[in-house]
DNA sequence: TCAATTTCTTGACACATCGTCAAAAACATC
DNA sequence: GATGTTTTTGACGATGTGTCAAGAAATTGA
């Protein structure tokens, strides 16, 4: 029999409730904004419960992370199944990354202090895995439209450059920009009002760069990225508040 | 008179020591490395007397950007001052930023702690400015030569798009680039053993996207790029372990 | 030179937070 | 409802930050 006691059920629900509190806990104040005492009382349980589901506190902050990185694969996935060209269906991914990092201010925000600050020694192997498991599978996922683009001959890489390489170059471009979007206001003093179309026409000039057809110049990706948007995101889309 | 009596010179001299301990602590452990106590301790002194050097301990991390901040622009006005193309001159900043990310890989690292943690609101408003002063300095060097391409008729940027669009990729592609590989091992995983060449090539691609003259294809830049390190930064290079 | 004044240093104190653990409470099973 | 298991609790120890009054050292002025 798998019935779930009420009991284990109890645990399994406050389980989501930590990590929903701690969430907020960390957005608003970073990784000393969460405190394992104020969100035992404000969950109603003792320290020592909190404990029980988690190691230690950078475990929790691991375990939001890992949430975090599974949402975004899952709408890599459905960007990448998009039936068109590699070249559309790597805006497809693009437009994924894009609402991912709207929709997810707070996501995103819990990928930047996981990076720099030394979590990593504390925590399980096995969280550890997760982690990188997700990472690979969102790189695996554009490295695989890439090289149908190879294969289709669409894209023409130099001698010693791997499709990897790309890819690299891809993930830098987006990782920079959000990451500098969320810790500066240096982009509106650059007078950057609308930072997100700039981003997308740095990754267009560096995919025309590599000769990948169809250039920027011979199709409407605009219109493309609409229609993406209203085949797969649609439901993403319509919680955004400011448009595009 | 100016000259600076035995006690003031000790003062100043002590937090020099005071920094330079901070930043390998900083180093080895991140943001938690640095301990107040042990600082104080094996500087020989108590710990109020840091505390009459820096109100707080994110005063202290933040004197450490300005440093490292301070260094990465003297680099770039270097850089910059190369009497060249324009399209040179941008990759003088190049060897900049990729000199400076290898030699002072520390330096890099605390730029990553400062990013994330909710550090800033503990400090004082006269470092934050110095801090945004280095970093508004840094893009206007290079926002400088992408205006004297334009103006020299090297590159036409499209309608609605401005030059500190421009500015604002290499800026993503580059502080994405050095993030990704400073902080995982992802860059190995994904089969590419020397990043340092892909990020070059991935820059290029962009620039050669903006129709930016010469072409990556039309010049030997890696030739190019060997004589700006042999004009402009011989020494920095010499210190260089792994070649290049 | 020495006393007055200013500046600097010290370390104990108050406070906050993390993680542990033995005892108590709640739960499950027969 | 008796017994064994699981879960919860909250006091405790350890560590770390920032403050401050008192003492030490340096500077000033006569």
């Amino acid at each position: 029999m798998s019935t779930i006691s009420p009991k284990k059920q109890e645990i399994i629900d406050r389980e989501s409730r930590i990590l929903e509190l701690a969430r907020q806990m960390v957005l608003s104040g970073g990784y000393h904004g969460l405190g394992l005492d104020s969100l035992a009382t404000e969950l109603g349980v003792s320290r020592g419960t909190i404990y029980n589901h988690f190691k230690c506190k950078e475990e929790i902050i691991l375990a939001l992370l890992v949430e975090t990185m599974g949402k975004r694969r899952d709408m890599f996935q459905r960007a990448a199944s998009y039936r068109e060209i590699p070249r559309v269906r790597l805006a497809a991914i693009g437009v994924a990354a894009e609402l991912f990092v709207r929709l997810y201010p707070d996501h995103f925000r819990v990928e930047q202090i996981v990076k720099s600050d030394s979590i990593w020694d504390k925590t399980t192997e096995e969280r550890r895995a997760l982690v990188k498991g997700c990472q690979m599978q969102c790189v695996g996922i554009v490295a695989g439209i890439v090289r149908d683009g190879v294969a289709q001959g669409h894209v023409t890489l130099p001698e010693g450059t791997s499709c990897e390489s790309l890819v690299f170059g891809l993930w830098s471009m987006t990782e920079g920009a959000y990451s500098i979007i969320a810790t500066s206001d240096a982009v509106a003093e650059l007078g950057i009002h609308e930072p997100f179309p700039a981003i997308r026409t740095n990754i267009h000039r560096m995919l025309d760069g590599f000769g990948w057809l169809p250039l920027s110049s011979e199709m409407d990706f605009a219109a493309a990225m609409e229609k993406i948007v209203e085949d797969v995101f649609a439901k993403e889309f319509a919680r955004l508040k400011q448009p595009w």
